[in-house]
DNA sequence: AAATATCGCAACCGCCAATAT
DNA sequence: AATATTGGCGGTTGCGATATT
C-alpha cells in the first residue's frame, strides 16, 4: 500500500509557528478539543497538516507544560531513565511531569550526553593514572563499565577496583577473569541487571502474590530476561516501561547509583 | 567590526503500530 | 481478512542566537 503523504505541500504553510497561528489553534482545541488531528487544521483555519498542529500543541501550546530549565533533579532523572530505557524518549517524558519526549531528547543531545563523555574521559584519565600508579606493586584487575547503556554511544570505561563497586551495582556486570566486565550494549542480556535479592524478591512477589498491588508487580517483557524454569510469560500483561520504572525505583531503594 | 564556528531548540521527516472501514 | 487512515515515536535538520577568531 502506499501511503498518502501526511499534508499536501501545496498552499500549507511550514516552518515555524505565529503567535496568532499558536492562539487559533489553542483557542480551537480548548473549544472543541482535537479528535482528528487531520481535519483539525481546516476546522480550525490553519494553513497547516494536521501532524504540524499536533505536533505544536504537544510540544510546545499544551497548558501543562513545564517551561524553563531543567532541574538538577530532573536531568538526574534522565540519565537515570535513559540508562534504562535508552531513546524511548516518550516513556522517559512520562516519568517527567510537564516535559516532552521533544524537549528531553534535545536536552540530551545538546547538554546530558557531552557531560557523560566528559565525565567518561576523566575516568579513563583516572583509571590509567591508577594503572600506573599500582603497576608496580600488583596487576590490578582491568575493570571496565559504562554510563550509557543501551544508547547509540558505548563508552566502555575502565575504572578502579573500588570504584566498580557502586558503578557495576547498577549496571549491567558479569564477573569473570579475576575482573568485573560489562556486557555490549544493545541486546536484552544487556539490560540493566541488579543483584540476586531484588530478583529473589521479584521472584517471591510473583510467586505468593505479594504485599504489592497487582498492577505494580514487576513483570518481565523480555524473554532471555526471564529465570529459567520460573515459568514467566513473555506476553506480559504489562508493558515495558511499567517493567523498566518498577525495576528502576525499586533497585534505587536499596542501590546507589553511580555518581555523574 | 566582520567572518566563522558552535550551540540550542523548534520543527520536519519517515517509519511503524493501532485503529477504522 | 485486507486495505486505508491516523497518531505517535525517534532521528534528523534548519535556523537564529551566541561565542570565538
Amino acid at each position: 500500500m502506499v501511503r498518502a503523504p501526511c499534508c499536501e505541500k501545496m498552499g500549507l504553510k511550514r516552518g515555524p509557528w505565529t503567535a496568532e497561528e499558536d492562539q487559533i489553534l489553542t483557542n480551537y482545541i480548548q473549544l472543541y478539543g482535537h479528535g482528528n488531528w487531520r481535519a483539525l487544521p481546516k476546522l480550525a483555519g490553519l494553513l497547516r497538516c494536521g501532524k504540524s498542529c499536533r505536533l505544536r500543541w504537544t510540544n510546545y501550546l499544551r497548558p501543562d507544560i513545564k517551561r524553563g530549565n531543567f532541574t538538577k533533579e530532573e536531568e538526574e532523572t534522565i540519565i537515570k531513565l535513559h540508562q534504562m530505557l535508552g531513546n524511548r524518549w516518550s516513556a522517559i517524558a512520562a516519568r517527567l511531569p510537564g516535559r516532552t519526549d521533544n524537549e528531553i531528547k534535545n536536552v540530551w543531545h545538546t547538554h546530558l550526553k557531552k557531560r557523560l563523555l566528559k565525565q567518561d574521559e576523566h575516568h579513563l584519565i583516572d583509571a590509567s593514572k591508577y594503572d600506573q600508579n599500582s603497576a608496580k606493586e600488583a596487576e590490578p584487575p582491568v575493570n571496565f563499565t559504562t554510563s550509557h547503556a543501551m544508547s547509540e554511544e558505548i563508552t566502555m570505561v575502565p575504572v578502579s577496583p573500588q570504584q566498580s563497586c557502586s558503578d557495576i551495582s547498577s549496571s549491567s556486570a558479569t564477573a569473570g577473569g579475576g575482573g568485573v566486565f560489562i556486557n555490549k550494549v544493545g541486546s536484552p542480556e544487556n539490560y540493566p541487571q541488579v543483584d540476586d535479592s531484588f530478583w529473589s524478591e521479584v521472584l517471591s512477589i510473583e510467586n505468593s502474590g505479594g504485599d504489592f498491588p497487582v498492577e505494580s508487580q514487576v513483570q518481565f517483557p523480555f524473554s532471555s530476561l526471564e529465570p529459567a524454569g520460573q515459568g514467566y510469560s513473555s506476553n506480559s500483561m504489562y508493558d515495558d516501561m511499567e517493567f523498566w520504572y518498577n525495576l528502576l525505583t525499586r533497585s534505587g531503594e536499596s542501590q546507589q547509583y553511580p555518581e555523574f
